[in-house]
DNA sequence: GGGACAATAGACCTGTTAGTTCAGTTTCGG
DNA sequence: CCGAAACTGAACTAACAGGTCTATTGTCCC
């Protein structure tokens, strides 16, 4: 009759069952992922997953807020401040890239819109831990750069945008279908160099 | 016993059914539509429907293929070459906008991508028939431009995607997250402003 | 050690799915 | 207006889905 608390109670297996949704739920998707799969994964029986989650939805819910707070933190990236403009994008074009061609993030990304009909929440927590913070991070750098003088900069929101956007030309794009999975750094160097000149072209000093 | 000509024979009752399959896999997706739903959809019986289609896959792949077909009719606007590259590009932008935040492209994006697992071939088409068929467009411009020496473009395929993505900015993310639906023209025209301005700062004559 | 109870596995239940079949009805060219 | 082909609608199967139940195991406190 006495469910365990379903969320102070957090030993072991609850971890499995979080870590084998994930696993199927990522590359699965919502629909496509059977409860008893998972189950399987999580090498945990399906009373035990049910014990901890409600339903499948819930557990799904779970899942996708627990990567997209991972997500944050990978995006959480310090900026050096003090370099010049040129040496401070490109650093930061190149943690974007590899964030961004990450299977990680493909796969929460993946998940997060082909279900934002059905979890709109899950769109918005993926947004919020993901393209904004990083937005966020970016405007307040060129915030900075404006006001020492290093950059000219108008409106810093879209400019931030910009050379994110900029940072995924023919990458991003290529990736999430599958088109192309791997890039060589010679590839990946012309996007980010083209994304920096173009974008400093506009605002440079 | 005897099965119509399941691709000749192509009467109201096909396009029936591909409509049909076309309004709930769209929305649905590819797992979470049902045939039941799809038949009642398009206003014929579940026999009907196998008469045309061997499967549920394959249903869901012709689909599809109309799908990228007429995305690419409709991403095939003439560009008109002799006016100013602000000009042209202004307008090459708005379509590019436009196309890109229509419930139609979203609705393709969408289903190829979280399909494109699946379904790989999906994907490819996708690409073909939207990203793909504008980055040539886009390119072919270009390169005429710079003959004519309007603009000054070392990289034309990088800057032909560098342009289409800096169209997208702060638009595509929100939208294919249903974070925002609708645009106001103000909004688009400030992207689109900011696509152009960046795009010539870097490569106009 | 022993009893109480949470944790667990796996069979089980009910509903739904894709796909098939078929007897009867509609449609339509000749 | 006839006959054949296209079509319907309902019943059917086999598989599988999410979710529950019961019987068993393991573990902690006295």
């Amino acid at each position: 009759m006495s469910l365990p608390a379903p969320s102070s109670r957090r030993g072991r297996k609850f971890d499995q069952v979080l870590d084998g949704a994930r696993q199927v739920f990522m590359t699965q998707g919502f629909e496509a992922a059977s409860v008893d799969e998972i189950a399987r994964a999580a090498g945990v029986s399906k009373a035990t997953l049910y014990s901890y989650f409600p339903d499948k939805a819930q557990l799904f819910v779970a899942v996708v807020r627990n990567e997209c707070n991972r997500q944050a933190e990978t995006a959480v990236a310090d900026i050096p401040r003090d370099a010049a403009p040129e040496q401070v994008l490109e650093q930061v074009a190149r943690h974007i890239v590899g964030f961004v061609l990450s299977d990680f993030a493909q796969a929460v990304f993946r998940v997060c819109m082909s279900e934002s009909e059905r979890f709109p929440e899950l769109a918005r927590a993926f947004y919020d831990s993901g393209p904004r913070l990083g937005h966020d991070r970016i405007s307040e750098y060129l915030t900075e750069a404006v006001a020492a003088g290093k950059l000219h900069i108008d409106d810093i929101p879209l400019a931030a945008d910009q050379f994110a956007e900029l940072c995924k030309t023919q990458l991003w794009m290529r990736a999430v279908f599958g088109i192309q999975t791997k890039f060589s750094r010679p590839e990946v160097d012309r996007v980010i160099r083209g994304a920096v000149d173009t974008f400093l072209a506009r605002y440079g000093a």
